[in-house]
RNA sequence: GGGAGUUUAGCUCAGCUGGGAGAGCGCCUGCCUUACAAGCAGGAUGUCACAGGUUCGAGCCCUGUAAUUCCCACCA
C-alpha cells in the first residue's frame, strides 16, 4: 500500500538501502535460461591502478542504462563486471610504492614483487568494485572476473598455445621501443611524442680512399653512430650520385661502411645524407633489411653503451653523446650544431625518453587474422555507433603490423615458453614440461617475459564466460551484444577482441560497438593528474547522489562526441530529481483509495496526457534501439517537467480538490498511471529515485527493475485529444500574453474563474473551449464576480496554479494595443503571403508530399482567420 | 604526410533518413500560488563559419575555402 514520501529526497540513505536490497534479492544475477533471449554486455575492465574517474562513470552509466532497459524489456540481461591487471601500469605503481620504502624490484625478487602486486590488486580492486556499486551498476556480482584469475589465465595459455601451433606466434628480432628506466619493451601506443629542444649535429664522414673528401650528414643522436653500418642518399640525388657504391669511414670507430642509395632518404631534409643505424632506428632497420646491412646494437638495457661502443662502453647514453660530440669537434669533423625542437618519443607511464633498439621478442602475426576482422565489418555483422568509427577500425586493420606481445615485466601472464637447458629447444606448454621432446632433457627454464596486458584483454568477452571450456554460459551468452568503450582504445583493444573472438571461438565477440567521447572539464581540458582538475565521481555522488550524476552524463550528449562536466548541468539534473520527487509526493498525497479502473471515464485532458506518455514510450524505445541515449533522456525529462508537471498536474487540481467531482477518480488513475510509466522510462537513467517512488506507489514487494517496460498501446492512442489539448495550451498561453501586454497588477491568491466581458478575450477563450469544458466538467467551476481585490479593472481565471488576468476593454491602452495588433497584422500578412507563394509554386504542389501541402493549406486558412479576428478587433478599438 | 571530427543563441551543446531553428545555463519582467523558490508564469537573443551547386524546398546532400580539435605516421 501507498506511503507518503519524505518531504525531501535524501539520495545517500535511499541509494544504499535500495542497492543492498537489489543485491539481496539477486535482481542482477542472470542464469542460462533458454526460454528467454539473452542480452549481454561485458564490462571493459577498469585498471587496478587507482580509482574510478569520470570516464568510467560515463562508461558504466551507458552500460547500465542499456542493461536495465533490456532487462525490463524481458531479456535475460547479463552484465559481467571485472577488473584488469594492467601489467605495466600497475607495475609502475607498485615500483613507486616500493621506492617509498627505499626498495627496488630486484631487492624483493620476482616472487616477492608479484606478491606485492597481488596485495595491491586486492586493495584497489575492491575499491573499484565498490565504486561501481555506488554508481548503481546492475552487474552480476556473482560473475566478477579478473584478467589474472584462474580462468582468464587459462584462456591466455590456451590462446598462446593455439596461436603458436598455428605459427601465428613467433619469436623474432625487431626494432622495438625500449624504456631504459622500466627496462621493458613498450608498444607504439604507449609512446608519446613530445616536442623537445635538441640539437642537430652536422658531422663529416670521410670518403674512403679519397683524401680530403667528406660527406656531411646530420644527426640528433650522435651516440648511435657507434652502430652505423651505412650512409644513405637518395638514388636520384644528383649531388651524391657519384658517391653511391663507395665507402665512407665511420669516424671514431674508424670502420669502412658502404654508401648506399635508398628512396627512404628525403633529399630536402638536412643535408640529404643519412647515417644508417639499423639497430637503433626503425627506418634504418628497414633500410638495413633491404640492403642486408649488419645490425650493431651499441646499448645495454639500462641505456648505457655496451661493449660494441669501444671506449665509450659503460657510459650513459647522454654522457656518451657529450663525449662523442667533443671528440668529433677535436677531430675537426663537426661542421656545425643547429638548435632545433624535435619530437622525441617518451614512455607515457614514466616520461623516460624511449630508445629504439633491437631485441628478440615474441610477436603475433597479424595479416591472416586481420582479414576476417575486416570482413565482419564490411559485411555488416559488426557495427559501430557512431558509424564513422568503423572507418578508423578499418583503416587501422588494413595497415596492421605484427603485434609485439612480450614485455620485460614481472606483473602479468608469464610467457608459457620453456627452454630446454640441454639442447635449447623451445617448448610451449601450459605448465613446465617434464621431458624435452627433442633431447629428453629434464631441465627447463621458463621465458622471463610476460605478455602485453592487451593479450588477456583481447580474450575478455569470452574468457569471462568460461572459455576455453565450452560452458553453457558461453553457448548462451556469446556473442555478446554491445561493447561500450571510448574511442581511444579502438586500436589496441576493440580490434584485438574482434580477431581473437573470431580466431578462438569462431564468432565475433559483439555485434555493436558503442563509442563514447571523453569527459573534459569546464574549460574543455582533459582530466589529468598533472592539471589537478580531476573530479571524483564519488565526491559528486556524495553531494548530489548517483542519479543526478548519471542523468547529467547522459542528457544532451551524443555518441562519439566529447562532453564537458558542468556543475550547472549537474544541478539542473538534481533539480529535476527534486521535481519528480515532489510531483510524486503530490500524487501520493491525493491518492487515497485503490482505484477501480472499470468506473473510470477519462476526460480529454486525461486522454491527452495518457496519449502523450504512450507516444513518449514509443519514441524512447526507438531512441534506445538506435543508441540515442541522450535524446531519450531529454525527451523523458521534458515530458515529466513540461507536460506532466507544468500542465497536467495543474489542470487536474480543481478536480482533485473537489471530492464530489465525478471525474476525480479518473484524474487520480491518470496521475498514477502516467507517473508509473514515466518512472519506468526513467529507471534505466536514474535507478534509485525511480525505484524509491515506485515502491511507495506500487507495493513494497515489487521492484521497478523487473517491471514491464512501457510499450506503445493502441488503446492509449488518443490523437484527437492530443491535438485539442495542445490547442488549449496555445490558447491559455495567449491569454497569459494578453495579461502581460496589459501589465495589469495581479491580485493576491485569486482562485476564481470569471468569464470576461471583453469580446477579444472571449474570442481567445473560444479557442480553448475544450479545455474549459474539461475544467468545468471536472470541478464544476462556476462563474462568479471577482472579490479578491482586483476590483473592476480585471477579471481572472484559474487555469493553472498561476492566476490569469483578463482585462476589461476599457482598461486597454488603445495606443499600445493598436500598435501590437498592427504588428500582429503585418506578421500575419507576411505569413499569408509566404503560404500563398508556396501554394502557387507548381513544383511544390506537384512534388511535395501530399500531407505537407495539406498542412500548408491549413496554415493558410488559420492565418486568414486570425487576420480577420485582428481586423475586427482593430475596428472595435477605433470606435 | 595520412585519416577522422568540429564550426547552430552570450556560454556549453542537441537537431534521426532534406519540409518554417531547439535545450540547459545565463540575462530581463512579474510572482512565497496548500507537490516543488532546487519553484511558477512570461520575455529578449540566431545571415545554422564562408562561397558555390543539386532541389519546389538545404542547418542537414555535393564541391570548394577558412578556422579549429583529435588520432596515426614521421622529423635521420
Amino acid at each position: 500500500m501507498k506511503r507518503d514520501l519524505e518531504k525531501v529526497y535524501d539520495p545517500s540513505s535511499v541509494e544504499e538501502r535500495l542497492y543492498n536490497r537489489w543485491l539481496e534479492k539477486k535482481y542482477f544475477h542472470a542464469e542460462v535460461d533458454k526460454s528467454k533471449k539473452p542480452y549481454t554486455i561485458v564490462m571493459p575492465p577498469p585498471n587496478i591502478t587507482g580509482q574510478l574517474h569520470m570516464g568510467h562513470a560515463l562508461d558504466n552509466t551507458i552500460q547500465d542504462i542499456l542493461i536495465r532497459w533490456k532487462r525490463m524489456s524481458g531479456y535475460n540481461a547479463l552484465w559481467i563486471p571485472g577488473i584488469d591487471h594492467a601489467s605495466i601500469a600497475t607495475e609502475v605503481k607498485v615500483v613507486a610504492q616500493m621506492a617509498k620504502e627505499g626498495l627496488k624490484k630486484e631487492d624483493v625478487g620476482r616472487e616477492g614483487f608479484i606478491k606485492r602486486a597481488w596485495a595491491w590488486k586486492e586493495q584497489y580492486g575492491e575499491i573499484i568494485l565498490n565504486q561501481l556499486r555506488k554508481m548503481g551498476s546492475s552487474c552480476d556480482w556473482d560473475r566478477v572476473r579478473f584478467t589474472m584469475d584462474e580462468g582468464c589465465s587459462d584462456a591466455v595459455l590456451e590462446t598462446f598455445m593455439r596461436l603458436y601451433k598455428k605459427g601465428y606466434i613467433y619469436k623474432g628480432e625487431k626494432i622495438i621501443n625500449w624504456c631504459p628506466k622500466c627496462k621493458t619493451t613498450i608498444s607504439d601506443a604507449e609512446v608519446n611524442h613530445e616536442d623537445k629542444a635538441g640539437h642537430f649535429w652536422h658531422v663529416k664522414y670521410p670518403i674512403a680512399g679519397e683524401e680530403g673528401k667528406f660527406v656531411v650528414l646530420a644527426t640528433t643522436r650522435p651516440e648511435t653512430m657507434l652502430g652505423d653500418t651505412a650512409v644513405a642518399v637518395h638514388p636520384d640525388d644528383e649531388r651524391y650520385k657519384d658517391l653511391v657504391g663507395k665507402k665512407a669511414i665511420l669516424p671514431i670507430v674508424n670502420k669502412e661502411i658502404p654508401i648506399i642509395a635508398d628512396s627512404y632518404v628525403d633529399r630536402d631534409f638536412g643535408t640529404g645524407v643519412v647515417k644508417i643505424t639499423p639497430a637503433h632506428d626503425p627506418n634504418d632497420f628497414a633500410v638495413g633489411e633491404r640492403h642486408n646491412l649488419p645490425k650493431i646494437n651499441v646499448m645495454n638495457d639500462d641505456g648505457t653503451i655496451n661493449e660494441n661502443g669501444g671506449k665509450y662502453a659503460g657510459l650513459d647514453r647522454y654522457e656518451a653523446r657529450k663525449q662523442i660530440v667533443e671528440e668529433l669537434k677535436n677531430l675537426g669533423l663537426l661542421v656545425k650544431v643547429e638548435d632545433i625542437t624535435h619530437a622525441v618519443g617518451v614512455h607515457e607511464r614514466c616520461g623516460t625518453i624511449v630508445e629504439p633498439l633491437i631485441k628478440k621478442q615474441w610477436f603475433v602475426k597479424m595479416d591472416e587474422m586481420a582479414k576476417p576482422a575486416i570482413d565482419c565489418y564490411k559485411d555488416g555483422r559488426l557495427k559501430f555507433i557512431p558509424e564513422r568509427f568503423g572507418k578508423v577500425y578499418l583503416h587501422w586493420l588494413e595497415n596492421i603490423h605484427d603485434w609485439c606481445i612480450s614485455r620485460q615485466l614481472w606483473w602479468g601472464h608469464r610467457i608459457p615458453a620453456y627452454y630446454c637447458q640441454d639442447c635449447g629447444e623451445t617448448v610451449v606448454a601450459k605448465a613446465m614440461p617434464e621431458k624435452c621432446p627433442k633431447c629428453g632433457g629434464t631441465h627447463f627454464k621458463q621465458d622471463e617475459d610476460t605478455l602485453d596486458t592487451w593479450f588477456s584483454s583481447a580474450l575478455w568477452p569470452f574468457s569471462t564466460l568460461g572459455w576455453p571450456k565450452q560452458t553453457e554460459e558461453l553457448k548462451y551468452f556469446y556473442p555478446t551484444d554491445t561493447m561500450v568503450t571510448g574511442y581511444d582504445i579502438i586500436f589496441f583493444w576493440v580490434i584485438r577482441m574482434v580477431f581473437s573472438g573470431i580466431e578462438q571461438v569462431g564468432e565475433i565477440p559483439f555485434r555493436d560497438v558503442y563509442i563514447h567521447g571523453l569527459i573534459r572539464d569546464e574549460q574543455g581540458r582533459k582530466f589529468s593528474k598533472s592539471l589537478g582538475n580531476g573530479i571524483d565521481p564519488l565526491e559528486v555522488i556524495k553531494e548530489y547522489g548517483a542519479d543526478p550524476l548519471r542523468l547529467m552524463l547522459i542528457t544532451g550528449t551524443s555518441p562519439g562526441n566529447d562532453m564537458r562536466f558542468f556543475y550547472d548541468k549537474l544541478e539542473n539534473c538534481r533539480n529535476f530529481l527534486n521535481k519528480l520527487w515532489n510531483a510524486s509526493r503530490f500524487v501520493l498525497m491525493n491518492l487515497d483509495d485503490e482505484i477501480k479502473k472499470e468506473f473510470i471515464m477519462l476526460t480529454p485532458a486525461d486522454k491527452w496526457i495518457v496519449s502523450k506518455v504512450n507516444t513518449l514510450a514509443k519514441e524512447v524505445e526507438e531512441n534506445l534501439e538506435n543508441y540515442e541515449l541522450g535524446m531519450a533522456a531529454d525527451k523523458i525529462v521534458d515530458f515529466v517537467w513540461n507536460e506532466y508537471c507544468d500542465w497536467y498536474v495543474e489542470m487536474v487540481k480543481p478536480r482533485l480538490y473537489n471530492k464530489d467531482d465525478k471525474t476525480r477518480t479518473a484524474a487520480l488513475w491518470t496521475l498514477k498511471e502516467v507517473l508509473i510509466n514515466a518512472l519506468k522510462l526513467l529507471h534505466p537513467f536514474m535507478p534509485f529515485i525511480t525505484e524509491e517512488i515506485f515502491l511507495h506507489l506500487q507495493s513494497e514487494e515489487e521492484t521497478i527493475m523487473l517491471s514491464k517496460w512501457p510499450e506503445f498501446k493502441e488503446e492509449w492512442n488518443f490523437k484527437d485529444e492530443e491535438k485539442e489539448i495542445e490547442l488549449v495550451k496555445e490558447a491559455v498561453r495567449s491569454i497569459r500574453n494578453v495579461r502581460a501586454e496589459m501589465n495589469v497588477v495581479p491580485a493576491k491568491k485569486a482562485k476564481v474563474f470569471i468569464v470576461s466581458q471583453d469580446d477579444y478575450a472571449v474570442s481567445v477563450f473560444k479557442r480553448s473551449e475544450v479545455f474549459f469544458k474539461t475544467l468545468a466538467h471536472a470541478s464544476e467551476l462556476h462563474v462568479q464576480s471577482d472579490k479578491t481585490g482586483i476590483g473592476d479593472d480585471a477579471v481572472s481565471c484559474v487555469i493553472h496554479n498561476a492566476v490569469i488576468y483578463m482585462p476589461f476593454a476599457e482598461l486597454v491602452d488603445i495606443e499600445k494595443e493598436t500598435k501590437r495588433l498592427n504588428d500582429e497584422k503585418a506578421k500575419m500578412l507576411k505569413e499569408i503571403e509566404r503560404v500563398e507563394k508556396k501554394l502557387s509554386n507548381k513544383g511544390f504542389v506537384s512534388k511535395a508530399p501530399a500531407n505537407i501541402v495539406e498542412e500548408e493549406k491549413a496554415k493558410g486558412e488559420k492565418y486568414k482567420a486570425t487576420l480577420a479576428q485582428i481586423e475586427e478587433r482593430l475596428l472595435q478599438m477605433n470606435k
